[in-house]
DNA sequence: CTCAGCTTATGAACCCCGTTCATACTCACC
DNA sequence: GGTGAGTATGAACGGGGTTCATAAGCTGAG
């Protein structure tokens, strides 16, 4: 029945084209300007026919973060894809992770939102999962290079599952980020270009798993090189318009 | 002037008051159940006498934060203030912080939620700095451990301010805590008792500081003992009601 | 005691949304 | 053409944050 097939592209589509409405609403705009009704106005439909796709705000909130799940994710693999040993795979999915939070800082604030427990548990159950699904990757691409690395012998094992080693560049990472985003709060401490001082403590607790070291965390033309050759390969993902952007710490603007 | 002494203090105890209720009504009713109206009917006043302290009800969310970090960061204190060793001390100050999450839940939430740039940025900017402000402690704890270690020569020379140093641990005990938050990513991994994970990874951090080990962190005893140990001092604080609480890791309980 | 002047409290009214629902429309199929 | 399931509409509802004109209380002076 090719009707029903047609009618289900079409609710898809739909759906899609709400989802980019609300997030160019949000990058123009910011979270707190982001209204149901305008959301539908911009897509020339009535208020009432956004529940037919969405149960609440809330609702629509987790599946933009959905949707963009699956371009961070993107970007992580692609980041990783290049890089031979286990360490350099780790550091890459950091430090893709952490370009995305700096070229996209609208997305990456709406996942701190979202993850928030009062927008969580407003959303529908299904929709929580689709969260949780398209988050998925994340987790398991981190595991998977400690696999890797056991598996080849790169790494020496820890007695931990690989999830559980995954969790600690995992934590440090997401913990940064936070960091970060809480404006204020790197200022207070006169710390400047905090995504390279992510990468040494990175550095520094995979030398604390004794993950064999490629250079010393302190090395800080060594931690500049490294850096720049992992986002040569993902400037095309992030800056799509932008011809010759350069790695360029958030911070490094702001001294004269 | 003694007239006008009064008249502030009475406005600071008033503030407190409102402060109180609002708190009160987060533990029983949850983020989502806090409404201005219920804060003033609380302390039998009208709605618009709560806009003499609070600009908006962002503005009370940060208060409140404001007014809980100064129990946070006791909590830390009391904690590292018993240690010896710098190693030590740090990792008191994770666990305490880690106890204090799993004890007020809610109040930690609202310390996510508040940093949500939504709510953070819907605040007047007095608010905030009182924010920062009232947690410039954590900061200054966590980078003062460092100092001392250095200064006592407990801790080798890491060519980086203690600040900077500091800011590893510290982004790893909030990056677990916002994991362990986000319902559903611990299952979703079998990872129980993530913060012990957190204690373990804390330990393989500082080795890869070459801060010196203690005992191995992959010894699950040693590490049980001492986050008792530490915890022996704390429960005073962060249960004041109860007697005969001991760790318990928050998964230990659903495991049959 | 009284009046003026200032501070604070009041709560009804305002307004902005998120959400719902009865109605009308569309269109594939008989 | 008739039928019914699916879909769109937008006015109306309701909750709740915010404001404001008014009233009440308090203070200090005369």
């Amino acid at each position: 029945m090719g009707t029903r097939q047609r009618r289900l592209r079409e609710l898809a589509e739909r759906e899609q084209r709400f989802l980019d409405a609300a997030r160019e609403q949000i990058t123009e705009h910011g979270l707190l300007s982001l209204h149901m009704a305008k959301v539908a106005r911009a897509c020339d439909y009535a208020t009432g026919t956004l529940y037919q796709h969405f149960a609440s705000k809330e609702d629509l909130l987790l599946a933009i973060c959905a949707d963009q799940a699956e371009e961070r994710m993107a970007v992580m693999a692609r980041a990783a894809q290049w890089q031979t040993g286990s360490r350099e795979r780790m550091i890459a999915l950091a430090v893709a992770d952490m370009l995305f939070a700096i070229r996209h800082p609208d997305h990456f604030r709406l996942f701190q939102y979202a993850s928030t427990e009062v927008i969580w548990h407003a959303a529908s159950p299904s929709r929580r999962d689709n969260v949780l699904e398209a988050h998925r990757p994340l987790g398991d691409m981190v595991a998977q290079v400690v696999q890797d690395g056991l598996d080849s012998g790169d790494l020496p094992p820890q007695n931990m599952s690989p999830h559980a080693v995954a969790l600690g560049p995992w934590a440090l990472t997401e913990g940064m980020h936070n960091l970060v985003n809480a404006e204020g709060v790197l200022d207070f401490y006169a710390l400047h270009d905090p995504y390279r001082l992510l990468l040494r403590h990175l550095h520094l607790q995979l030398n604390g798993m004794q993950w064999q070291p490629l250079f010393d965390p302190l090395d800080d033309v060594a931690l500049t090189r490294q850096i720049s050759h992992i986002c040569a390969s993902l400037f095309d993902d992030l800056c799509p318009e932008g011809t010759g952007h350069r790695y360029c710490s958030p911070t490094e603007d702001r001294t004269p």
